[in-house]
DNA sequence: TTTCGGAAGCCCCAGAGTGC
DNA sequence: GCACTCTGGGGCTTCCGAAA
């Protein structure tokens, strides 16, 4: 039978605790914490003190990641390099970018935007999905299937591997059968592309496919060589289309 | 600019609990 | 019983914001 441990009262818990919530952004007060495991102000003083030691221990060469108290907040946080950590405004926008480009699935959108929220504090995560609750309630997926994170990093592979592939492309009624040389992945209006060179004829053509309309990927079993005087440049893709628009 | 008060920070000591 | 850890209390210094 497993024995039951108090939680609250375990030291190693109770430090785990503080850092795991100063971790998420949190303001913690002496007194309230005092209060709630049930242990002196000394006692939380003294843990304070312990994981200042152990983020230098850890941290040797990065000042910006310290435990500092804030007199007007009265309370301790977690000051820590924003080079590493995902802030509350940054968690915002990217879930807004992420809603707003309805290139996802409900089930994918509805993952990462809750793995986002985990880098905060849950008042800051309240506030968050008040923000974006209508959008996210209403969300409609532009997309066809519902595995494009999957899709999307094994064309990568691909494209990296320089691989050549098959696939079905469904366009409209049609299915139409491609043997192309990938080379890149772009995101325009809503979807994400394939970029790739078809192979018809012996001649190569460059054309872009939604992927979210590509089924049935098959490696062929051959590798492809593209020149560097030939190489595929997607910011140079991106700067045409935009021309053409205007 | 100086003074003051509150809180943090640090050190020392003692008691309780635990493992060997 | 001894050694070790954890915790709380007391006392002192330091820091910092507010008020004069």
């Amino acid at each position: 039978m497993r024995k039951s441990i108090n939680l609250k009262g375990n030291k190693g818990f109770r430090l785990l605790l503080i850092y795991e919530r100063m971790n998420k952004g949190e303001v913690l007060n002496k007194d309230s914490l005092s209060k709630e495991f049930n242990v002196s102000l000394k006692t939380i003083q003294r843990d304070f003190n312990e994981l200042r030691i152990y983020l230098r221990e850890i941290y040797p060469f990065e000042i910006e990641t310290i435990i500092k108290y804030d007199r007007k907040l009265n309370g301790y946080y977690l000051k820590r390099s924003e080079i590493d950590w995902l802030t509350k405004e940054e968690v915002l926008i990217i879930s807004l970018i992420l809603l707003g480009s309805h290139s996802l699935a409900k089930n994918e959108i509805t993952s990462l935007i809750n793995k986002l929220k985990k880098h905060i504090t849950y008042y800051n995560k309240k506030h968050i999905e008040n923000i974006i609750s209508d959008d996210f309630d209403k969300y409609i997926s532009f997309i066809s299937n519902g595995k494009m994170l999957q899709s999307i990093w094994k064309l990568t592979e691909y494209i990296t591997n320089r691989e050549i592939i098959s696939f079905k492309y469904k366009l409209f009624e049609n299915n139409i059968y491609n043997i192309v040389k990938p080379v890149s992945i772009l995101f325009r209006n809503y979807h994400f592309y394939l970029i790739a060179y078809t192979i018809v004829e012996d001649k190569e053509e460059l054309q872009i496919f939604r992927i979210d309309y590509i089924e049935e990927v098959r490696l062929i079993g051959e590798k492809f060589y593209i020149p560097y005087s030939n190489k595929f440049s997607n910011s140079e893709y991106r700067r045409k289309l935009l021309k053409n628009i205007k």
